[in-house]
DNA sequence: CACATCTTGGAACGATCAGTACAAGACTCT
DNA sequence: AGAGTCTTGTACTGATCGTTCCAAGATGTG
């Protein structure tokens, strides 16, 4: 049926990293991805590997794709952690509200809950975790948070993240998730009040 | 083999419910729950019924359990909103500390994510949700807070929840656990500062 | 054109899924 | 003791799971 590949490999990814975004690991089937790509059963196969391997590169496709964001968001001068917790939270509403995209990101919530999925991809995940939870850390840091503070808001701002993908797949407004994500950026505003 | 019941029917749903619990609805098998109560198959929906109704009445079994919990911690006379959202969130980390009760309770969380579920467990489950919401939002106005500080810190709070639920599954230790409680109960302080 | 290589659709595999059928055993009641 | 009811273990069903196999067709190279 045919010789050369017929669909672009970046796109299809693209599409499977959506699908486990939508579905989770689990409830994310065979039949699902198909469907979800277009592609047949072999090309997904002979393409990308089995599925443990497919939802991996789709890990490593969603960060590519959003640690800049993230990366870009917390990287800029911030006159305040309180400044740092909204524009990371920024990032997530955006991504949320991105009409391209399914409503709440399963991919590191849903992963980490059962072992359906293989050790290796677990561990991918928590390094995912780890590695946000550091860079949210240093970024804090560097507007001015102590390490104390620095360790707990980036905690804490992790888990508003969570929520967030939560709430949304669970069908809350974005207005509801937008209030979320405000209160958690007024966290700081007890030990930091911003400048009058 | 048997002539009357060899089991006491509430331990059984009791431990199906932790069941469910530990696994969400999808990734709990009937051989999971045979083997998480000891039960055979024919006496599970015997007694029962099927999976849907199984995991409705396991919803029920947790209302049945809980949900006094958190209505006495709100009940009492709380002198701010802030206590108010320390004490529901404490019933939480209490519950979460319990060694006979698996980590992280998946009961609404993943249900609310896929259509495994049937659309009367679906709406059990946004039910209790709101439920809990109200209760919360109710407390908060008894509390002190106005109208939209309630509503706002009964969310807040609610996501706290659902992301204390996700972070204990994910590992996450119990002094992390409690550093986000802690945080979301200071929430309020910004326009409910507490009496000094 | 001929040959090797690659891709693709579809069939098929064993495993597991939720749910059912049924016979054997244990109890209550008369 | 005997009849009827209830419970339980086991085997089974059809569907779906992830995965593999293979032949047919399309391409690139000689």
């Amino acid at each position: 049926m045919a010789g050369r590949k017929q669909f672009d490999v970046d796109e299809a990814l693209r599409r499977v990293m959506h699908v486990f975004w939508r579905w989770g690991y689990s409830e994310a089937s065979i039949d699902r991805l198909t469907e979800g790509t277009g592609l047949g059963r072999s090309s997904l196969y002979g393409t990308f590997g089995d599925k443990s391997t497919l939802f991996r590169k789709s890990l490593q496709r969603y960060a590519q794709t959003y640690h800049p964001l993230y990366d870009q968001a917390l990287s800029g001068p911030h006159p305040s952690p309180s400044a740092v917790v909204a524009a990371y939270l920024q990032v997530t509403l955006n991504r949320i509200a991105d009409p391209t995209v399914p409503d709440g990101c399963l991919l590191t919530v849903s992963a980490t809950q059962f072992p359906a999925l293989d050790a290796e991809g677990q561990a991918m995940v928590r390094a995912m975790i780890d590695g946000l939870r550091a860079m949210l850390q240093q970024a804090l840091l560097a507007a001015g948070a102590d390490e104390q503070e620095a360790a707990e808001l980036a905690l804490c701002t992790l888990a508003t993240n969570k929520s967030l993908a939560v709430l949304s797949r669970a069908g809350f407004s974005s207005e509801d998730l937008a209030t979320v994500a405000a209160a958690a950026a007024r966290l700081p505003g007890r030990t930091h009040p911003l400048p009058e």
